[in-house]
DNA sequence: AACGCGGGGGA
DNA sequence: TCCCCAGCGTT
């Protein structure tokens, strides 16, 4: 099937010369100055959906935190969920742990070398797999991502779409028939290189690509027009107000905050109390202030926090894939004397409400000081909503 | 097969 | 500012 489609002298000539070219070419990263399996691994976890710039601070960051797969596996969740913060994807955090669990369980603490094992990890698929076989192990399976997709359908000029499942193996097939024999940690290594650096989505860098020459695509000028790509949809709009609620008394100086629920959307991460504006998520981006104050200070009072409005604070956005959050933030000041005698947390456990439109129930408040926020792992839009607050009140 | 899941960088 | 980048788990 390869064979018949694409010529053993085409295909020869690329890997040739990619494999010349990553020599020449390839940048000096963190996780390449090492073989360790356990490096390869972190790198690859936070390479997927990320860039390599952004990934390298956490990347010395998280090897200096948990040196071994052994002290990953051992400490809090709470801490490598903190490593991660501001990297997004945060189940790739938790499923990296679990996984480290697995290693230390069934493979004695060392990264498994068979393909079964690497894949039965969690947050480790077919990419991942092929990615520390080959690169850790110098096994001969492909690792094929967004890059080497694009390096691949431009060069064998591959029209099929790239978001459909079968395409993935008709690519995993032409990328495991490419790997010259003994050489697939570099040679995988090269196509991704080549994705990133080279051919890149919109700007190709054409003239210094090492397999120009019989690139079909650009043959045919046709490399702006490949890999062929369905639309993802549009985020959905999500109007939401938000809580800064200030403590007062024993709490004075401290802001109100609680944990996101064990599963979904930002699972355990904290934020800032908000709900929709609105029952119809994508309204409510004309609810008034004093509303959107009451419907907080009533969503806050069924919590068991009882607050005065101080008024509108600032607006802030998160966009996901698939949702975008407008969030109006407003300040209220606690009003103590009405909040419960024996402490926010129990009585909240005590009388469950619907207060979290997720339709699950925060799992814990807490009142805390910027100090805290070095403890507690919060998503980038409210980093900035609390960056902002207490460099305000700094300023003062 | 379709959907849920963050955040950053470049034009 | 707008547009683009995408592997894995779950269902």
């Amino acid at each position: 099937m390869i064979e018949e489609k694409w010529s053993e002298e085409s295909r020869t000539y690329f890997s040739t010369e990619l494999l010349s070219w990553y020599e020449r070419s390839k940048r000096d990263l963190p996780w390449r100055r090492h073989r360790d399996p356990y490096y390869i691994w972190i790198s690859e976890i936070m390479l997927q959906q990320t860039r390599v710039d952004t990934v390298i601070p956490y990347f010395h960051r998280f090897i200096e935190r948990f040196p071994t797969i052994a002290s990953l596996a051992e400490a809090p969740e709470e801490d490598v969920l903190k490593c991660w913060e501001g990297l997004g994807y945060y189940s790739r955090a938790r499923n990296l742990q679990a996984a480290a669990r697995q290693v230390m369980e069934r493979h004695g603490g060392q990264v498994p070398r068979d393909k079964a094992s690497v894949a039965a990890l969690k947050g480790v698929g077919p990419y991942t797999t092929g990615a520390i076989l080959s690169i850790a192990f110098d096994q001969p399976e492909p690792a094929v991502d967004g890059n080497v997709m694009r390096v691949l359908s431009r060069y064998f000029f591959i029209e099929e779409d790239i978001m459909k499942t079968g395409t993935r193996a008709l690519m995993e097939g032409l990328a495991a028939s490419l790997i010259p024999a003994g050489r697939a940690a570099d040679f995988n290594q090269a196509l991704m290189e080549l994705g990133a650096l080279v051919c890149t989505p919109k700007a190709p860098q054409c003239l210094t690509c090492p397999v120009m020459a019989h690139c079909s695509a650009r043959l045919e000028g046709a490399e702006l027009r490949l890999p062929v790509k369905s639309k993802a949809k549009p985020p959905r709009p999500e109007h939401r107000i938000a809580a800064l609620v200030e403590g007062e008394g024993d709490r004075e100086g401290r802001v109100l905050v609680r944990r996101r629920p064990d599963t979904g959307l930002l699972a355990r991460m904290w934020e800032l109390p908000h709900v929709l504006a609105a029952a119809k998520p994508s309204e409510g981006a004309d609810l008034p202030d004093g509303a959107a104050m009451s419907r907080l200070a009533g969503t806050l009072a069924e919590e068991g926090a009882y607050v005065r409005p101080e008024g509108p604070f600032m607006t802030a956005e998160h966009i996901f894939s698939h949702i975008h959050w407008y969030m109006r933030v407003f300040r209220f000041q606690e009003a103590a004397a009405l909040s419960a005698l024996a402490g926010f947390a129990e009585l909240a456990v005590a009388e469950p409400q619907a207060a979290y439109d997720e339709g699950e129930r925060a799992e814990e408040y807490r009142w805390i000081t910027l100090e805290d926020m070095e403890e507690l792992a919060f998503p980038n839009v409210f980093l900035k909503i609390l960056h902002q607050y207490f460099n305000d009140k700094q300023q003062k």
